[in-house]
DNA sequence: CAACCGATCACCT
DNA sequence: GGTGATCGGTTGC
């Protein structure tokens, strides 16, 4: 992560889904703790368009889990799945649409010993390609490298300068991307809603 | 208040 | 490529 990285604007996220998805693609998510700083460079991701996306946990309509998504662009919607895992989204549209990006795999780019341990993974050979993979290639997998979990993070605006999990640019370009089909879903699986960095070995599927 | 289901992962073959 | 673990959120009785 470069020195110059700077919070996104919000209007960047008070957009349709499916541009902040793919303008997505590059970014940063970074977690600040007090003595360490951790960064991963988002590598996949995918979008949820709202309360018409039957994929959507906003299909669902209003309720206590996905308050969030109704709100105000670029804040943090985090929740648990499978009894396992939780998931990293950040809100886009403005309040009263309830569109959101899901963080599919990170790129680790700093804090990379933090990250290790966080996913109990402690012997890790670093930095071989081999195991930086195991750091973050999944939604649930960089939830936990980067301990976002939804009582800690869950509502959290990601553009705050005195946020501890924020959305961060730095001067990286991405070359292509590539679009496919959302994963592990059932309902309107037929759509082209995830976008990946073309190429990268950090996404979660090989 | 009981039952069902899932935007996953790790481990197996 | 296939499958079981695991539990909060939601729905339906």
């Amino acid at each position: 992560m470069t020195p110059d990285a700077k919070l996104l604007r919000r209007a960047f996220f008070n957009r349709d889904p499916r541009i902040v998805a793919h303008e997505l693609l590059g970014k940063l998510i970074v977690r600040r703790e007090a003595r360490k700083q951790l960064a991963g460079r988002i590598v996949e991701v995918e979008a949820y368009l709202g309360a018409g996306d039957l994929a959507a946990h906003a299909a669902a309509g209003h309720t206590p889990r996905n308050a969030v998504l109704w709100g105000p662009p670029g804040h943090a919607y985090v929740y648990f799945i499978y009894g396992v895992h939780y998931c990293l989204n950040i809100s886009c549209l403005p309040a009263g649409e309830a569109g959101c990006i899901l963080i599919r795999a990170l790129e680790p780019v700093s804090g990379l010993r933090n990250m290790a341990e966080a996913r109990g993974l402690a012997d890790l050979e670093l930095p071989s390609v081999r195991d930086l993979r195991k750091l973050a290639s999944g939604p649930g997998k960089l939830c936990e490298a980067l301990s976002i979990t939804r009582p800690r993070d869950n509502a959290k605006d990601m553009l705050s300068p005195k946020s501890d999990l924020q959305v961060m640019s730095d001067d990286f370009r991405v070359q292509e991307v590539a679009v496919t089909q959302r994963i592990g879903i059932t309902k309107a699986a037929e759509l082209p809603l995830r976008y990946v960095i073309a190429g990268n070995s950090f996404v979660s599927k090989k």
